[in-house]
DNA sequence: TTGCTCCTCACGTCACGTGAGGTGGC
DNA sequence: TTGCTCCTCACGTCACGTGAGGTGGC
Protein backbone atom coordinates (compact mmCIF):
# COMPACT_ATOMS: atom_id res chain seq x y z
CA UNK A 1 0.00 0.00 0.00
CA UNK A 2 2.39 2.96 -1.09
CA UNK A 3 0.76 6.18 -0.26
CA UNK A 4 -0.39 7.27 -3.52
CA UNK A 5 -1.28 10.85 -3.80
CA UNK A 6 -4.99 11.05 -4.53
CA UNK A 7 -4.25 11.28 -8.53
CA UNK A 8 -7.04 11.90 -10.56
CA UNK A 9 -7.94 8.92 -13.09
CA UNK A 10 -10.61 9.74 -15.96
CA UNK A 11 -13.07 7.16 -16.93
CA UNK A 12 -11.14 5.20 -19.31
CA UNK A 13 -8.61 4.35 -17.04
CA UNK A 14 -11.35 3.62 -13.96
CA UNK A 15 -12.81 0.94 -16.72
CA UNK A 16 -8.97 -0.58 -17.21
CA UNK A 17 -8.93 -0.60 -13.24
CA UNK A 18 -11.60 -2.05 -12.56
CA UNK A 19 -12.78 -5.17 -15.73
CA UNK A 20 -15.56 -2.55 -16.84
CA UNK A 21 -16.48 -0.08 -19.93
CA UNK A 22 -17.07 3.94 -19.61
CA UNK A 23 -20.96 2.69 -20.76
CA UNK A 24 -21.34 0.93 -17.56
CA UNK A 25 -19.85 3.39 -15.28
CA UNK A 26 -21.40 6.10 -16.67
CA UNK A 27 -24.95 3.45 -16.70
CA UNK A 28 -24.18 2.96 -12.87
CA UNK A 29 -23.92 6.55 -12.24
CA UNK A 30 -27.17 7.24 -14.26
CA UNK A 31 -28.99 4.66 -12.14
CA UNK A 32 -27.72 6.03 -8.97
CA UNK A 33 -25.58 3.17 -7.95
CA UNK A 34 -22.81 5.52 -8.26
CA UNK A 35 -22.50 9.29 -7.26
CA UNK A 36 -22.49 11.33 -9.80
CA UNK A 37 -18.97 12.83 -10.05
CA UNK A 38 -18.50 15.90 -8.26
CA UNK A 39 -19.69 19.60 -9.14
CA UNK A 40 -19.03 18.80 -12.87
CA UNK A 41 -20.16 21.22 -15.73
CA UNK A 42 -22.32 19.57 -18.70
CA UNK A 43 -19.99 18.39 -21.59
CA UNK A 44 -16.86 18.20 -19.13
CA UNK A 45 -14.91 15.24 -18.27
CA UNK A 46 -15.68 13.00 -15.31
CA UNK A 47 -12.93 12.21 -12.69
CA UNK A 48 -12.47 9.86 -9.98
CA UNK A 49 -10.42 8.98 -7.17
CA UNK A 50 -8.65 5.66 -5.94
CA UNK A 51 -11.76 5.14 -3.73
CA UNK A 52 -14.09 5.12 -6.10
CA UNK A 53 -12.44 2.84 -7.93
CA UNK A 54 -12.33 0.54 -5.20
CA UNK A 55 -16.20 1.09 -4.87
CA UNK A 56 -16.35 0.32 -8.86
CA UNK A 57 -14.39 -2.78 -7.93
CA UNK A 58 -16.44 -4.20 -4.97
CA UNK A 59 -20.14 -3.45 -7.27
CA UNK A 60 -18.31 -5.84 -9.85
CA UNK A 61 -17.46 -8.38 -7.70
CA UNK A 62 -20.62 -8.24 -6.08
CA UNK A 63 -22.68 -8.20 -9.18
CA UNK A 64 -20.32 -11.12 -10.77
CA UNK A 65 -20.79 -13.78 -7.92
CA UNK A 66 -24.29 -13.36 -6.06
CA UNK A 67 -27.11 -13.34 -8.98
CA UNK A 68 -28.49 -10.18 -7.61
CA UNK A 69 -30.21 -7.29 -9.59
CA UNK A 70 -28.66 -3.37 -9.93
CA UNK A 71 -31.44 -2.61 -7.70
CA UNK A 72 -30.93 -5.80 -5.60
CA UNK A 73 -27.19 -4.84 -5.07
CA UNK A 74 -28.30 -1.17 -4.76
CA UNK A 75 -29.95 -2.27 -1.39
CA UNK A 76 -26.98 -3.92 -0.16
CA UNK A 77 -24.29 -1.30 -0.99
CA UNK A 78 -26.65 1.34 0.65
CA UNK A 79 -25.47 -1.15 3.40
CA UNK A 80 -22.13 -0.75 2.52
CA UNK A 81 -22.51 3.72 2.37
CA UNK A 82 -24.27 3.26 5.54
CA UNK A 83 -21.09 1.35 6.97
CA UNK A 84 -18.74 4.24 5.13
CA UNK A 85 -21.08 7.01 7.34
CA UNK A 86 -20.97 4.86 10.88
CA UNK A 87 -16.74 5.13 10.56
CA UNK A 88 -17.68 8.72 10.16
CA UNK A 89 -19.44 9.05 12.96
CA UNK A 90 -17.94 6.80 14.65
CA UNK A 91 -14.05 9.18 14.82
CA UNK A 92 -16.13 11.63 15.74
CA UNK A 93 -17.28 10.31 19.14
CA UNK A 94 -15.47 9.51 22.37
CA UNK A 95 -18.45 7.93 24.21
CA UNK A 96 -17.51 3.86 24.16
CA UNK A 97 -21.37 2.90 24.53
CA UNK A 98 -22.03 4.98 20.76
CA UNK A 99 -19.00 3.53 19.06
CA UNK A 100 -20.28 0.13 20.32
CA UNK A 101 -23.18 0.31 18.31
CA UNK A 102 -21.90 1.69 15.43
CA UNK A 103 -19.76 -1.57 15.00
CA UNK A 104 -22.24 -3.63 15.92
CA UNK A 105 -24.21 -1.92 13.00
CA UNK A 106 -21.14 -2.67 10.61
CA UNK A 107 -21.11 -6.50 11.75
CA UNK A 108 -24.84 -6.60 11.11
CA UNK A 109 -23.99 -4.96 7.38
CA UNK A 110 -20.61 -7.70 7.19
CA UNK A 111 -23.11 -10.64 7.86
CA UNK A 112 -25.85 -9.92 5.38
CA UNK A 113 -23.06 -10.29 2.48
CA UNK A 114 -21.22 -13.39 4.15
CA UNK A 115 -25.05 -14.95 4.13
CA UNK A 116 -25.54 -14.23 0.23
CA UNK A 117 -21.85 -15.54 -0.01
CA UNK A 118 -22.36 -18.63 1.70
CA UNK A 119 -26.08 -19.48 -0.06
CA UNK A 120 -24.14 -19.11 -3.45
CA UNK A 121 -21.19 -21.13 -2.47
CA UNK A 122 -23.57 -24.04 -1.04
CA UNK A 123 -25.08 -23.89 -4.56
CA UNK A 124 -21.32 -24.26 -6.21
CA UNK A 125 -20.73 -26.75 -3.68
CA UNK A 126 -23.72 -29.25 -4.49
CA UNK A 127 -22.51 -28.80 -8.56
CA UNK A 128 -19.22 -29.58 -8.06
CA UNK A 129 -20.00 -33.24 -5.94
CA UNK A 130 -22.42 -33.80 -8.79
CA UNK A 131 -20.10 -33.30 -11.21
CA UNK A 132 -17.40 -35.28 -9.16
CA UNK A 133 -20.02 -38.01 -9.19
CA UNK A 134 -20.08 -38.53 -12.36
CA UNK A 135 -16.86 -38.56 -13.15
CA UNK A 136 -16.29 -41.09 -10.60
CA UNK A 137 -18.50 -42.79 -12.23
CA UNK A 138 -17.63 -42.79 -15.82
CA UNK A 139 -13.81 -43.38 -14.42
CA UNK A 140 -14.84 -46.79 -12.71
CA UNK A 141 -16.32 -48.14 -15.49
CA UNK A 142 -12.95 -47.51 -17.58
CA UNK A 143 -11.24 -48.97 -14.86
CA UNK A 144 -13.40 -52.24 -15.72
CA UNK A 145 -12.88 -52.19 -18.83
CA UNK A 146 -9.51 -52.23 -19.06
CA UNK A 147 -9.04 -54.61 -16.41
CA UNK B 1 -36.15 -43.06 -7.71
CA UNK B 2 -39.55 -44.25 -8.54
CA UNK B 3 -40.51 -46.08 -11.72
CA UNK B 4 -42.30 -42.79 -12.83
CA UNK B 5 -44.52 -44.06 -15.72
CA UNK B 6 -43.09 -41.32 -18.31
CA UNK B 7 -45.73 -38.70 -17.51
CA UNK B 8 -46.40 -35.91 -20.03
CA UNK B 9 -46.28 -32.62 -18.42
CA UNK B 10 -47.09 -29.27 -19.30
CA UNK B 11 -45.17 -26.23 -19.58
CA UNK B 12 -46.64 -24.40 -16.58
CA UNK B 13 -46.01 -27.57 -14.73
CA UNK B 14 -42.25 -28.09 -16.28
CA UNK B 15 -41.87 -24.30 -15.19
CA UNK B 16 -43.19 -24.75 -11.90
CA UNK B 17 -40.76 -27.94 -11.35
CA UNK B 18 -37.07 -26.29 -12.37
CA UNK B 19 -38.11 -22.50 -11.14
CA UNK B 20 -38.51 -20.90 -14.28
CA UNK B 21 -41.44 -19.64 -16.38
CA UNK B 22 -43.13 -20.50 -19.93
CA UNK B 23 -41.98 -17.65 -21.16
CA UNK B 24 -38.44 -18.49 -20.50
CA UNK B 25 -38.89 -21.96 -21.76
CA UNK B 26 -40.83 -20.83 -25.01
CA UNK B 27 -37.50 -18.53 -25.73
CA UNK B 28 -34.54 -21.14 -24.72
CA UNK B 29 -36.62 -23.06 -27.32
CA UNK B 30 -36.89 -19.79 -29.53
CA UNK B 31 -33.00 -19.71 -29.38
CA UNK B 32 -32.33 -23.84 -29.98
CA UNK B 33 -31.12 -24.01 -25.98
CA UNK B 34 -33.66 -26.67 -25.94
CA UNK B 35 -35.42 -28.98 -28.80
CA UNK B 36 -38.58 -27.86 -30.32
CA UNK B 37 -41.10 -30.50 -28.70
CA UNK B 38 -41.76 -32.98 -31.41
CA UNK B 39 -43.95 -32.79 -34.08
CA UNK B 40 -46.21 -30.17 -32.65
CA UNK B 41 -48.85 -29.04 -35.03
CA UNK B 42 -49.53 -24.46 -34.79
CA UNK B 43 -51.23 -24.03 -32.03
CA UNK B 44 -50.96 -27.09 -30.19
CA UNK B 45 -49.91 -27.28 -26.54
CA UNK B 46 -45.83 -28.10 -25.78
CA UNK B 47 -45.09 -31.49 -24.59
CA UNK B 48 -42.81 -32.51 -21.99
CA UNK B 49 -41.05 -35.45 -20.58
CA UNK B 50 -39.06 -36.16 -17.19
CA UNK B 51 -35.64 -36.18 -19.27
CA UNK B 52 -36.61 -32.72 -20.53
CA UNK B 53 -37.03 -31.42 -17.20
CA UNK B 54 -33.69 -32.35 -16.23
CA UNK B 55 -32.57 -31.17 -18.62
CA UNK B 56 -33.85 -27.78 -17.82
CA UNK B 57 -33.17 -28.21 -14.47
CA UNK B 58 -29.07 -28.59 -15.28
CA UNK B 59 -29.45 -25.72 -17.82
CA UNK B 60 -31.11 -23.21 -14.98
CA UNK B 61 -28.29 -24.49 -12.80
CA UNK B 62 -25.52 -23.56 -14.86
CA UNK B 63 -27.06 -20.09 -15.79
CA UNK B 64 -27.55 -19.07 -12.33
CA UNK B 65 -23.95 -20.62 -10.63
CA UNK B 66 -22.07 -19.74 -13.85
CA UNK B 67 -21.24 -16.24 -15.44
CA UNK B 68 -22.30 -17.24 -18.88
CA UNK B 69 -24.71 -15.87 -21.81
CA UNK B 70 -27.01 -18.70 -22.79
CA UNK B 71 -24.76 -19.01 -25.93
CA UNK B 72 -22.14 -19.74 -24.18
CA UNK B 73 -23.97 -22.23 -22.06
CA UNK B 74 -25.14 -23.55 -25.54
CA UNK B 75 -21.66 -24.81 -26.51
CA UNK B 76 -21.12 -26.13 -22.78
CA UNK B 77 -24.46 -28.23 -23.18
CA UNK B 78 -23.79 -29.07 -26.78
CA UNK B 79 -20.95 -31.15 -25.04
CA UNK B 80 -23.53 -32.51 -22.55
CA UNK B 81 -26.02 -33.42 -25.92
CA UNK B 82 -23.01 -34.91 -27.35
CA UNK B 83 -22.47 -36.71 -24.26
CA UNK B 84 -25.99 -38.00 -24.72
CA UNK B 85 -25.11 -39.62 -28.01
CA UNK B 86 -22.03 -40.80 -27.09
CA UNK B 87 -23.89 -42.92 -24.34
CA UNK B 88 -25.94 -44.23 -27.21
CA UNK B 89 -23.35 -45.09 -29.44
CA UNK B 90 -21.77 -46.62 -26.13
CA UNK B 91 -24.68 -49.37 -25.70
CA UNK B 92 -24.11 -50.51 -29.52
CA UNK B 93 -20.73 -51.21 -29.56
CA UNK B 94 -18.97 -54.07 -27.65
CA UNK B 95 -15.94 -53.30 -28.53
CA UNK B 96 -13.39 -52.13 -25.52
CA UNK B 97 -11.47 -50.31 -27.24
CA UNK B 98 -14.26 -47.99 -29.10
CA UNK B 99 -15.94 -48.04 -25.46
CA UNK B 100 -13.25 -46.61 -23.74
CA UNK B 101 -12.76 -43.78 -26.42
CA UNK B 102 -15.97 -42.54 -25.65
CA UNK B 103 -15.92 -42.53 -21.81
CA UNK B 104 -12.52 -40.69 -22.51
CA UNK B 105 -14.74 -38.01 -24.01
CA UNK B 106 -17.45 -37.89 -21.54
CA UNK B 107 -14.34 -37.42 -19.14
CA UNK B 108 -13.25 -34.24 -20.98
CA UNK B 109 -16.73 -32.88 -21.05
CA UNK B 110 -17.05 -33.53 -17.28
CA UNK B 111 -13.69 -31.49 -16.87
CA UNK B 112 -14.63 -28.84 -18.33
CA UNK B 113 -17.84 -27.89 -16.33
CA UNK B 114 -15.98 -28.82 -13.01
CA UNK B 115 -13.08 -26.48 -14.29
CA UNK B 116 -15.61 -23.30 -14.99
CA UNK B 117 -17.00 -24.23 -11.38
CA UNK B 118 -14.02 -24.49 -9.79
CA UNK B 119 -13.30 -20.85 -10.84
CA UNK B 120 -15.98 -19.56 -9.46
CA UNK B 121 -15.45 -21.31 -6.21
CA UNK B 122 -12.35 -20.09 -5.98
CA UNK B 123 -13.67 -16.13 -6.55
CA UNK B 124 -16.31 -16.62 -4.07
CA UNK B 125 -13.70 -18.16 -1.70
CA UNK B 126 -11.72 -14.73 -1.97
CA UNK B 127 -14.58 -12.57 -1.39
CA UNK B 128 -15.72 -14.67 1.59
CA UNK B 129 -11.98 -14.75 2.91
CA UNK B 130 -12.40 -10.49 2.27
CA UNK B 131 -15.37 -10.33 4.11
CA UNK B 132 -14.52 -12.83 7.27
CA UNK B 133 -11.21 -10.43 7.69
CA UNK B 134 -13.53 -7.28 8.18
CA UNK B 135 -15.61 -9.51 10.35
CA UNK B 136 -12.71 -10.36 12.52
CA UNK B 137 -11.08 -7.18 12.73
CA UNK B 138 -14.44 -5.32 13.51
CA UNK B 139 -14.43 -7.91 16.23
CA UNK B 140 -11.48 -7.09 17.35
CA UNK B 141 -11.90 -3.39 17.98
CA UNK B 142 -15.45 -4.40 20.34
CA UNK B 143 -13.61 -6.90 22.42
CA UNK B 144 -10.94 -3.94 22.88
CA UNK B 145 -13.81 -1.33 23.45
CA UNK B 146 -15.28 -4.00 25.87
CA UNK B 147 -12.37 -4.58 27.54
C1' DT C 1 -2.26 22.78 -33.15
C1' DT C 2 -2.78 17.79 -33.45
C1' DG C 3 -4.63 13.59 -31.63
C1' DC C 4 -6.61 11.05 -28.32
C1' DT C 5 -10.10 10.50 -24.96
C1' DC C 6 -13.98 12.19 -23.44
C1' DC C 7 -18.93 14.04 -23.98
C1' DT C 8 -24.15 13.39 -25.00
C1' DC C 9 -27.90 11.54 -27.54
C1' DA C 10 -30.03 7.59 -29.31
C1' DC C 11 -30.82 3.24 -31.26
C1' DG C 12 -29.53 -1.95 -30.80
C1' DT C 13 -29.30 -6.31 -28.10
C1' DC C 14 -29.80 -10.08 -24.81
C1' DA C 15 -32.83 -12.50 -21.78
C1' DC C 16 -36.58 -12.44 -20.70
C1' DG C 17 -41.60 -9.89 -18.52
C1' DT C 18 -46.12 -8.62 -19.63
C1' DG C 19 -50.26 -7.96 -21.64
C1' DA C 20 -53.83 -8.77 -25.79
C1' DG C 21 -56.70 -11.64 -28.12
C1' DG C 22 -57.66 -16.27 -29.21
C1' DT C 23 -57.81 -21.56 -28.95
C1' DG C 24 -56.82 -26.40 -26.75
C1' DG C 25 -57.96 -30.17 -23.81
C1' DC C 26 -59.35 -32.37 -19.33
C1' DT D 1 -70.14 -26.74 -21.66
C1' DT D 2 -67.30 -24.20 -18.42
C1' DG D 3 -62.84 -22.80 -16.85
C1' DC D 4 -58.25 -23.06 -16.79
C1' DT D 5 -54.01 -23.34 -19.16
C1' DC D 6 -52.07 -22.97 -23.20
C1' DC D 7 -51.09 -20.54 -27.85
C1' DT D 8 -48.91 -16.63 -30.79
C1' DC D 9 -47.78 -11.95 -31.66
C1' DA D 10 -45.73 -7.90 -30.04
C1' DC D 11 -44.22 -4.32 -27.20
C1' DG D 12 -41.64 -3.28 -22.59
C1' DT D 13 -37.51 -3.65 -19.60
C1' DC D 14 -32.91 -4.26 -17.59
C1' DA D 15 -28.08 -3.81 -18.24
C1' DC D 16 -25.57 -2.51 -20.95
C1' DG D 17 -23.10 -2.29 -26.47
C1' DT D 18 -22.39 0.53 -30.30
C1' DG D 19 -22.15 4.06 -33.34
C1' DA D 20 -22.78 9.36 -34.66
C1' DG D 21 -21.38 13.83 -34.23
C1' DG D 22 -19.10 17.00 -31.35
C1' DT D 23 -15.90 19.03 -27.65
C1' DG D 24 -12.18 18.83 -23.71
C1' DG D 25 -7.54 18.86 -22.11
C1' DC D 26 -2.62 17.30 -22.08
Amino acid sequence: MSTTSARSLRIGEVAELTGTTPRTIRYYEEIGLLPATDAREQGKHRVYSEAEVERIREIVKLRDLLGLSLEQLSKLLDAETARAELRREYRQTDEPGERARILGQSLEHIGTQLQLVCERRAELDKLERELRERQDHVRRVLAEIDS
